[in-house]
DNA sequence: AATGAATGAGCATTCATTCAT
DNA sequence: CATGAATGAATGCTCATTCAT
């Protein structure tokens, strides 16, 4: 739980990008052969280094998943903020956010493949809570803002918001699960357009 | 791969009730302390046995762990069969799809957070794509039943009913995610009501 | 150590069936497979029975075992004492020995095979002590009989029969390990002839 | 079958120490104790170390068993090779060959203990067939290369010298094996002595 | 910063053995 | 006699982690 020993509080820039690499590494590796396959020792030696490096650099396995699953999100995280920005229009944004979603993915499947697997590493209640609060919460925000943004534009009607939001972003999860599962099985373009189209359609509608 | 000791070709009653037992215990173990943390001994210690009859009954951590999901996947399939089989229009049936999908999540919750672990159990592609098979494709093709007597009947529109099965299926199991995660932070019964209002909405439209 | 359970005094035919039952499979599985893949429950699955049935039968494994390596050296002993015995010169019942060694081994491979994985199933000196005693001494003063009656009629001259005994039965055995390893690697037609050749060539003439 | 993790190409003055440490302790334990009893526990609590270092240094238990029996055969084969090219005369040879046998086993019993339970560590015919490559075909071919010297330097006669060499390989293993079970009720000595003018005294004869 | 030797706890799995039926 | 459910100890092996160099 506590960790034993605390990284400098400026790390050098040897240091970051160290870090960078192996979760890299980790998050590649994670996703050719599972979570549960993946050792230090595997990932180190993907990279050539010894897994005593792994160790020295990140405090325990926890701190690497968890970084990994921050590097994950945050990427993504910014890819769709500067798409959504791009846009003035409530129904363009809506509609940014969703295909830069699956865009993002479709050009960082082991991202994607990883993470599935990385929900399984959460041990107790109170870290699924936590990742939760990281993943989720600021992608619902986001999806309301944007929703109180079209109907202040009068673009979008009247409709439960906070409810919306999860239906909207737990289709997107939803897709991309089924994508991770079976790339070949879920058509990620068509699907987009679908929900896009779905959501537009009707609740400019009312 | 090839197991090493094959279980009777009719198993009696009580190896059927041991192997039931076992296995809810392994989904109620795996909900509380994650999948990595699952251990036979983990098992055994909450249903008073020993490990050891855990491997008498199953062949290997595999078989249990493929046992379990099936069981999951296959009391919510039969239970939301049952539920959309009681009604007669389309637009029913997909409501009943959707609210039964729901309902039985909540009335069986470890399940739901015992499968989101376990999807970091496979450690190879191919392993992945035969629990899509397994797990989406009849879910996927349920729905698109649904659709085609929906049109059939001229309740629905005409859309991509492929695209759209992956989504509507996608946003439940999307919204489970969330639920999975933070029982809190989603309310099942409105989005379940935003997403069912969302597509009936739509659909009939076009 | 110490049987917790000793057998009825009195076996019954069937009892004494099964158990040789029992240790031909034994002998075969452990042939196929060596020892140390061969179960209780190996040895059952070959012969359609329970391998708690194994355990009624013997008391414990290395019942079992010594039960067996007794089996394969009776017979074998048996038979090399008939044909010695139906040969009247010292030189014949000398080349008796050794062909019925021989013969009885190529007509009872598994058991050869079995027993020289058996050797590795002694845990201590005292257990290795006994089986020599129990295989060895009774063949090494089998052949000093020989030898002694060959003395005694003129055939052979003046050598150290003790040693000899040991070289003669050596051969045989260490023959016999060759071709339990690679049954193609050595002609044991040919090495008996020449073993027999070298041994009643050289002592017939001191 | 495929190792997960293979050692360095290069291996250190340390690795190469630990892993002869290692094999020294695995033969004296199981000399000591048995093949089925040696584990890698027991060994690391001869030798002050944890059964993880074994692990370690070797890719598995059938890594270090092959390792030991290469060891063994190693160091014999080294030996007998000095004392056989030491002499001129084929006659001397063989009988350097012989001697020098004996001599090695006599010096190293824990070697020849262990060898013999080891040989119930093979599973299968192919692994049987491969330590009959690797244990038997130098020594006869070795035997039969000092038998066409001794042809061509006209000191033995004629004789079938593949036959010839795995008789005399066959009781030089015979009497060790008789040697290992009951270190007293062979005398190597005599035996040594019988067999080499037995073998002499014959085949110069021709 | 980096290595590699070493640890120790934990894992799935095997298996002889027991015993009620 | 025979079964099959159940045990419990042991085994090879994995792996994150520590640490001297």
């Amino acid at each position: 739980m506590t960790p034993k020993q605390t990284k400098p509080d400026q790390p050098t820039f040897i240091e970051e990008a160290r870090r960078k690499q192996i979760i890299d590494a980790a998050l590649e590796t994670i996703a050719e052969q599972g979570y549960t396959q993946t050792s230090f020792a595997e990932i180190a030696k993907g990279l050539g280094i010894t897994k005593g490096l792994i160790a020295y650099h990140f405090n325990g396995k926890h701190d690497l998943i968890t970084s990994a699953i921050h590097t994950i999100l945050n990427q993504q995280g910014v890819y769709i903020k500067t798409q959504v920005d791009s846009q003035v229009q409530a129904a363009d944004k809506l509609r940014a956010y969703i295909q830069a979603s699956f865009e993002y993915m479709v050009q960082n499947r082991p991202h994607f493949v990883a993470l599935v697997d990385l929900w399984g590493s959460f041990t107790s209640a109170e870290e699924k809570q936590a990742f939760s609060q990281t993943a989720y919460d600021p992608c619902r925000a986001h999806l309301q803002k944007i929703f109180r943004i079209g109907r202040e534009r009068g673009e979008f009607g009247n409709f439960d918001a906070q409810a919306m939001s999860a239906v909207v972003q737990g289709a997107i999860d939803g897709l991309m699960l089924q994508w991770v599962f079976a790339p070949d099985a879920v058509d990620l373009k068509a699907a987009s357009r679908e929900l896009t189209g779905l959501f537009i359609g009707r609740v400019t509608q009312r």
